[in-house]
DNA sequence: CAGCATTCTTAACATAGGTAAGGATCGGGG
DNA sequence: CCCCGATCCTTACCTATGTTAAGAATGCTG
């Protein structure tokens, strides 16, 4: 069953930001090289300058900062249908990484392509906008996550913010989606090591929230879970009527 | 001495994106409407649908997310110069709230007339992305700081942060500038308590890194700040040829 | 100038989360 | 099919930071 290169971001952006058929059209018709990678391997490099963007197409990925120290932040993780390098149509040098978490499909658009196409179409290139902004959205909330809440609570906040936007891109119908993400992956997302992801993991399982694995990650009981997480969905603006 | 309401934004603009002088004539006759706040007041609020855009004119302003249980995360600082609510031109709903941290003039922007002058300009627009992108880079490096920093070099990010973008606009010519701020909002913005803050801002007093008071920093040793923080401007993104 | 409210400071004590180290499992390559 | 490196899990102990409390400076405001 072979899908479309753009039919997960055409979703997507249709359903948070409204596209009309040129523009979906536009989007089709844009020039892709496509590009298959391993799970963790770089696809752009902190301090390079692209002279493009990547449509992660298949797969997952993560935008990481590394410390002198040798400390490392997961600053987002990305799924199929974003762009997690958009940015750099206007900023130009990467102020940190993106890398493979898992093995990837990638579709590259060069720059000079997309600012053609928002020129072209405003109103795409406002759902492009909007999509960096929704980011940014979910920076804020990392921010408040790992300055605020607890261990607990950082780690629920993190399963539910994912299972809303596979949601979204109609990869997680039930309660059970694809994560696949080490603890100590979890860690550097959450700022805690692994040792006490593993010790939180434990209790929640125990108190029947979750089930977790390297690969996926089972909702059981989401009411507790979102009360624990104090978790609104409000920040990831997936309705642009709302 | 009168200065011009949008002298400041568009300095900034100037040196981070660079604008044509037909850009600095649409900018400077832009209808834009003057408020003069308090202290501490909301200019706007979580959950909010704005119509309009606030200009920072003059002044010190935050914003910040609550959590259910009373936390509070002060998610940026901004400046003269900044519109720290751009991004609600295409994101509906506020997600946290704009509140002054000193007097301030503020100027507002009807959403409709910088839609309007977007499309008339698409390199204004341009800037004014980049502006909301540069915004996501220091969310980015925020995340990063209170998820890897200790609460020392945590401290000495923040100051050397404010004195880079406050230099950006003239504000800051040898190594002090005025940040009104108490103790306690240091905590908030860096995920730590009040008290905690006082013990690490004495120990940096005595090291003779730094002076602060309630009004004002003064960077005594900026080279040994800059080695414990672990600061690298190259996130501030202030210069378009970089 | 008095008086009240912040803010700052210090101290004693408590705990969430980090560090270190080793054993148990698991999955992929030879 | 078995071995090896990578995860994962567990335990014990330690430290940075939080909590509570209370007094000393400030700085408004009337």
């Amino acid at each position: 069953m072979l899908k479309s290169t753009t039919a997960t971001i055409v979703r997507k952006l249709q359903l948070v930001s409204g596209l009309d058929a040129e523009d979906v059209q536009a989007l089709e018709s844009l020039p892709i090289s496509i590009r298959h990678a391993a799970a963790h391997d770089y696809v752009v490099h902190d301090g390079e300058r692209p002279t493009q963007c990547c449509l992660l197409i298949e797969g997952y990925a993560i935008r990481v900062k590394y410390g002198s120290t040798g400390q490392r932040q997961i600053l987002s993780i990305h799924i199929a249908g974003d762009i997690p390098d958009l940015h750099s149509l206007h900023l130009n040098v990467m102020d940190h990484n993106l890398i493979t978490l898992s093995t990837c499909t990638l579709g590259f658009i060069a720059h000079d392509t997309l600012r053609d196409m928002n020129r072209r179409r405003p109103r795409l290139a406002e759902a492009l906008w909007r999509d960096t902004l929704i980011d940014a959205a979910m920076f804020r909330e990392w921010i408040f996550n790992v300055g605020q809440r607890p261990a607990r609570a950082r780690i629920a906040h993190l399963f539910l913010e994912m299972k809303y936007r596979l949601q979204l891109i109609g990869r997680c119908d039930g309660a059970t989606f694809d994560l696949p993400m080490t603890q100590n992956e979890y860690g550097d997302a959450l700022g805690l090591t692994s040792i006490h992801v593993n010790r939180i993991l434990q209790e929640l399982r125990r108190e029947g929230l979750i089930a977790v694995n390297r690969q996926s990650v089972n909702i059981l009981d989401e009411p507790r879970l979102a009360e624990l997480a104090g978790f609104d969905r409000t920040y990831l603006h997936q309705n642009r009527n709302l």
